[in-house]
DNA sequence: CTACTTCCTCAACTTAAGTTGAGGTCAAGT
DNA sequence: ACTTGACCTCAACTTAAGTTGAGGAAGTAG
């Protein structure tokens, strides 16, 4: 089993330090390509493998894989990405995570001052129901989903 | 169909914003609880709403609803709920929440210096391979997942 | 030549958090 | 009497990100 011409997917998956079917499983996806053999084996280039290690870190990072795959269909063929690529996709992540960051902020403050306030009543309670009308607006307390339009409002006692 | 005795599911569902299904569910999973009358529909005591506004509010910042639930055994059987109890869960899942966004943050800044600068190689970069034997630890690059031993080492260049 | 290991495909299973649908009961309104 | 609407149970489906297993081929070591 001389690599003559990539990677066999067995050295893919000890190199990138996942398992062999989730390199399967990611090729079927489309988001890493292999050429076979006269064996039908596959083989991969070696960029796999910082492909791969994009895909953990940004999963890390909460992306989910379509995204991931996505972003992969804005980069050019092969070997001709350039660092602007790999800039482009951090800054876009990067983003991203500043917005989970924020989110969760708003969350952990609102928790903090509102849960253990003993105001959470579905009627009163900011945090829960900012504006006595999120049932007629579908459903779910999703108040803190999207840019709520106050902020500083859940201080809920 | 008047309610004797406690809320309906209907009723229910349409005060705290979730559907009839949810509210089955939830109480299939333990995390609520209701009476039958004779005609063996559901009755609810008003506190459910208290609690699934919990729930959301929880599942919002990423608590699991096993975790919910787990939580929800350690309250007292009914209406011996205080604010005390509130605060505790408040507490523990403001701490969680403090982990999770110290997580992404930490991403956020690896992502930011790492991936763009063109290192990202699984060889030699720190984010993705900290310490260049990770591959002998079991999958993954999981470098930020728990607090990394070293975590101002990932500048990448 | 035989045994071992890696590889192949395809189908089914897993967890989370529900949703959807089939088939049936019960009380109210007309 | 009949239809509507809310309720009941139970089973199956959904998405994400893979894992596990069956059944088979191919390359390698002794």
């Amino acid at each position: 089993m001389k690599r003559r011409g990539g990677l066999t997917v067995g050295e893919v998956a000890e190199r990138s330090g996942i398992a062999v079917s989730a390199v399967h499983f990611y090729e079927r996806k489309g988001l890493i390509a292999s050429v076979r053999n006269d064996a039908n084996h596959r083989r991969y280039s070696p960029t796999v493998l910082r492909k791969i290690a994009i895909f953990q870190v940004a999963q890390r990072a909460g992306i989910p894989l379509r995204e991931i795959a996505n972003a992969m269909n804005f980069l050019p063929p092969e070997e001709k990405v350039t660092v602007k690529h790999w800039e482009k996709l951090s800054t876009q992540w990067t983003e991203d995570l500043d917005d989970r960051i924020a989110r969760l902020r708003r969350l952990r403050d609102g928790m903090a001052g509102c849960i253990g306030c003993g105001c959470l009543s579905m009627d009163t309670c900011k945090l829960v129901n900012p504006d006595d009308k999120i049932g007629a607006n579908g459903p779910g307390p999703r108040y803190l989903e999207e840019d709520a339009p106050e902020v500083g409002v859940f201080i809920g006692t």
